[in-house]
DNA sequence: TCATACATTGTACAGTGTACAACGTACGGA
DNA sequence: TCCGTACGTTGTACACTGTACAATGTATGA
C-alpha cells in the first residue's frame, strides 16, 4: 500500500460517484485495508483532498505554446481547464485559489499557464491577476454547468420539461406587470435555449467576453495615431 | 412559530457561524422547538436553504437606475451582489444559477438587475447571458475571497506570515530553472500584495475586465467614422 | 363529551471523520 | 536464539448529521 495507490483509489471514487463518495471507510474498503489504516498514509481528509487536486493537475496535458496569438493560447488554457473540470467535477467543490496545496502538480500547472501569457507585455502582477481572472471564469462556468447537469439528472425530469411545465405556472403567478423584464427575458432565454441555462452558449459568450476584457489590457487602447 | 421565524433563525445561524452550523437540531433549539418539529414547517433541509436564499435576495436594496452610464449601473449591480455575498458568505456554497428557487426574492432581484441593462441595446437572450456572466464573476470572486479569509482565520497564521514563512522553503524546493515564471511571478505577486491573494486588487482588476468585456458587446466596435 | 386531526416529541438508524487503546509482527541488539 | 521496541493495523467508540417512524399531547368541531 502506498499514498499513490490511496490517491488513485480516491480519484476513482470521486470521478465515478462524486466527492461525497470519498469517505474514509469506502476508500479503505476499495484498497483493502481498514478505515483507520488510511491515517497511516495520510494525516487526515483535507490532506487527502490536497493530494487529489495536485494529482489531477500533474496529469494535465501541457502542449507547447506555439501559437503566436495570445487569444488562441488563452483559449487553450481555458479549454483545458474546462476539460479538467468536466472530467473531475468535484474539483469545483474543493479547489481553492488562495493558499493552494503547493505540490508539483500545482506548480507545473501554474508555470505552464503563466507561459501562455508570454509576449502579452503584461507585468508580473498583472499576469498573475489575468490568469486568476481567466481561471475564475472557467471555474464559475463549470460549477454552474455541473449544477445544471446534476439538477437534470437528479430529478429525472429534463431541463426542457421542467421549464415547459413551470412556465405557465410562472406566467400566472408572476404577472408581467410587476416583473415585465423577468417574465419576458426569462421565457425568451428559456425558449431560445430549450432550457433555463445552456452550457455551450454560456461558455462561448463568457469566454468571448473574458478575452475581450483582457484584450482591453493587452492590446492597448488604439490611441488613434498620435499617442 | 412560523416559517418566517424559522428562516430568520436559520439566517442568523448561517451568518454568525457558517452554513455548517445550520443543523436541524441547532435550528430547533434556537427557536425553542424539538428537532423534528422543524419538519412541520419545512419539508426538508434543501427547501429550508431555498427559503434562506430567497429571503436574503428579497431584502436586497433596489435603488432606481438613474445613472445614464451602463457601466455605472452594472458596477452597482456587481457591488450590491458583492455586499450581499460578504454579508452572507454561505450563499456561495448554496446559490445555484440553474433552476433557482422561484420565489418572490429571486424574481424581484432578477427583474431589478435586468433593468440595469435597459438601454444597452442588447437583445433578450444576450441580456440574460450578460447578467449571468456578471453575476458569475462576482460569485467566483467572493468565493475566492471567502476561502482566503477562512484560510487566514482558521490557521491563526496571517496570510502575510504564511507567505513569508513558506517563500524561502518554496524557493529552495522549486528551483527557478524548472519553474522560472512561477517562482518569479508568484513571489512578485505575493510580495506586491503582502499575501498570496489580495481581494481588493482582484476585485478592481476583475470588475474592470468584466465591464470591458461587456463593452465589446454593448459599445459596438468603433467602426471608424464610416460604418 | 367525544372523535378526529394535527402539532409535537423521543427514539432510532445509517451515515460521517477520527480519537483511542489493543494487537500482531518485523527488526536490531545481546 | 531470544527479547524489547517500534510501528503498521485494527475494532471499538464518540459526537455529530438528516430524517423515518410511532407515540404522545392538544385543540377543535359535532
Amino acid at each position: 500500500m502506498s499514498v499513490e495507490q490511496l490517491v488513485t483509489a480516491a480519484l476513482a471514487l470521486a470521478d465515478e460517484q462524486g466527492l461525497a463518495a470519498v469517505t474514509t471507510r469506502a476508500l479503505a474498503e476499495k484498497v483493502g485495508i481498514s478505515a483507520m489504516s488510511v491515517y497511516t498514509y495520510v494525516p487526515g481528509k483535507p490532506e487527502l483532498l490536497d493530494l487529489m487536486v495536485d494529482a489531477v493537475y500533474l496529469a494535465m496535458p501541457r502542449p507547447s505554446w506555439r501559437s503566436r496569438s495570445w487569444r488562441t493560447r488563452l483559449t487553450r488554457v481555458a479549454e483545458s481547464n474546462r476539460d479538467l473540470l468536466r472530467a473531475h467535477p468535484w474539483l469545483t467543490e474543493v479547489a481553492a485559489l488562495s493558499r493552494p496545496p503547493l505540490g508539483p502538480g500545482v506548480m507545473a500547472k501554474y508555470e505552464h499557464e503563466l507561459a501562455a501569457y508570454d509576449g502579452t507585455g503584461l507585468g508580473d502582477v498583472d499576469t498573475d491577476a489575468a490568469l486568476s481572472y481567466l481561471l475564475g471564469f472557467v471555474q464559475a462556468h463549470c460549477r454552474a454547468a455541473h449544477d445544471a447537469a446534476r439538477a437534470s439528472t437528479d430529478s429525472a425530469v429534463s431541463d426542457a420539461d421542467w421549464w415547459a411545465a413551470n412556465q405557465p405556472i410562472l406566467a400566472r403567478a408572476f404577472d408581467p406587470e410587476t416583473y415585465p423584464r423577468a417574465v419576458r427575458i426569462g421565457s425568451a432565454a428559456g425558449q431560445a435555449q430549450g432550457s433555463a441555462w445552456d452550457a455551450d452558449r454560456a461558455w462561448r459568450f463568457g469566454l468571448a467576453r473574458t478575452l475581450d476584457g483582457l484584450a482591453a489590457l493587452i492590446d492597448r487602447p488604439p490611441a488613434p495615431r498620435g499617442g
